[in-house]
DNA sequence: TATAACGGAGTGAGCGTTCACTCCGGAGGA
DNA sequence: TCCTCCGGAGTGAACGCTCACTCCGTTATA
């Protein structure tokens, strides 16, 4: 898996990334991603096995680079309501910094690929690492705090999630413009929904 | 139009919502299509322009089939909160029962087909007829309330209407069992979301 | 019989994948 | 130092297959 790093392979999953984004998986053939990459097609099946492979590594690289991002706004200190808006807005801001991450993700969980990785998830209770999604589920489902509706997680879930999606999706296709207020006030909303 | 409605040309469309509901777009062939609809290949073209516009055919018709649907749930007697819980959870309630109907349109709107449905939908402020989005439109901006925060309309539809298509995927994908009690939960989370 | 509806083998375009080949940097013998 | 050789990354034409769509012979209808 070290070869993942490689510039060829970078720049393979490069490609990927920004036509699927824009095109669909079934939109876009491997010759359009090899010949984006500057790569012969062969190149890309000496790195993975087939298209679908490809696809799960990209995938894999969006979420550490995400968990990543988001883990740096952790404030812990802060009470469970500012914690919880604070995160909201930087996934918010960091899936508006990077659309065809966005994009992809979309494309991906819409399909046979996502419904999987979703589902295992969901149904581990116990994050393997330090996730970024601890922080989120500390506060969603913390025993101590009472500060979040006694709901089960997925109805949580959906209140605080459901419309962060919608709402990148609404800006990208150009229905809104987001701003900083305009995210605070989403928010907001979403913890409102939650909240005891 | 007028041919939409024979009994060939309902086979091949309930064929497709059916298909294309489980197997995505790109994954159901006309060839499958027919098959299942009992017609042969060719029939497909006698109705239809091309594929595309099959699917858009099928798009319509449920659309207008959900419609239908929610507006006999209106009583516009009811407070705002009241009427905004109703129809909320007839719309669970409804998409829950039809299933099939619920992933076709997820896979329409998630392609390009239905990006630019969406864009004419949320552009048009005044829809045409008595849709079902009006009494919706009504509670969420009816001038005279005041009951629903003062935010933009992108917004204020993200926190009403994002938990309900994400609860009703994770229903749909075995990872809660819903019953009334918890759509109207949801419900009530997605007005304390959006009231002032 | 004349006309319209239907069916499904056929067609060509486009796809993912393969594999025989090229190319090149460096190891090793002279 | 120079030359030969070699391993393996890189390549892209070719292959087998699937697809949307067509076309014309057949069947139903009037």
């Amino acid at each position: 898996m070290e070869k993942l790093q490689t510039e060829k392979c970078q720049a393979i999953m490069q490609a990927t990334l920004r036509l699927v984004a824009t095109q669909g998986f079934h939109g876009t053939p491997t010759s359009q991603i090899a010949g984006s990459a500057g790569v012969g097609v062969g190149s890309i099946y000496r790195y993975f096995k087939d298209k679908d492979e490809l696809i799960h590594a990209v995938h894999a690289q969006l979420e550490a680079k995400m968990h990543l991002a988001l883990a740096e706004q952790l404030n812990l200190e802060l009470p469970d309501r500012e914690l919880f808006i604070v995160l909201i807005c930087s996934l918010i801001n960091h899936l508006l910094q990077n659309p065809l991450e966005f994009k992809f993700l979309e494309q991906y969980y819409n399909s046979p690929f996502g419904i999987e990785k979703m589902r295992e998830k969901f149904l581990v209770d116990e994050l393997p690492n330090s996730d970024v999604s601890k922080p989120f589920l500390n506060i969603l489902f913390g025993g101590k705090g009472k500060t979040v509706k006694d709901l089960p997680k997925p109805i949580i879930h959906s209140l605080a999630f459901g419309p962060v999606i919608f709402i990148i999706r609404d800006h990208l296709a150009g229905l809104i413009e987001l701003n900083d207020g305009l995210i605070q006030n989403l928010a907001e909303g979403c913890w409102d929904a939650i909240k005891i």
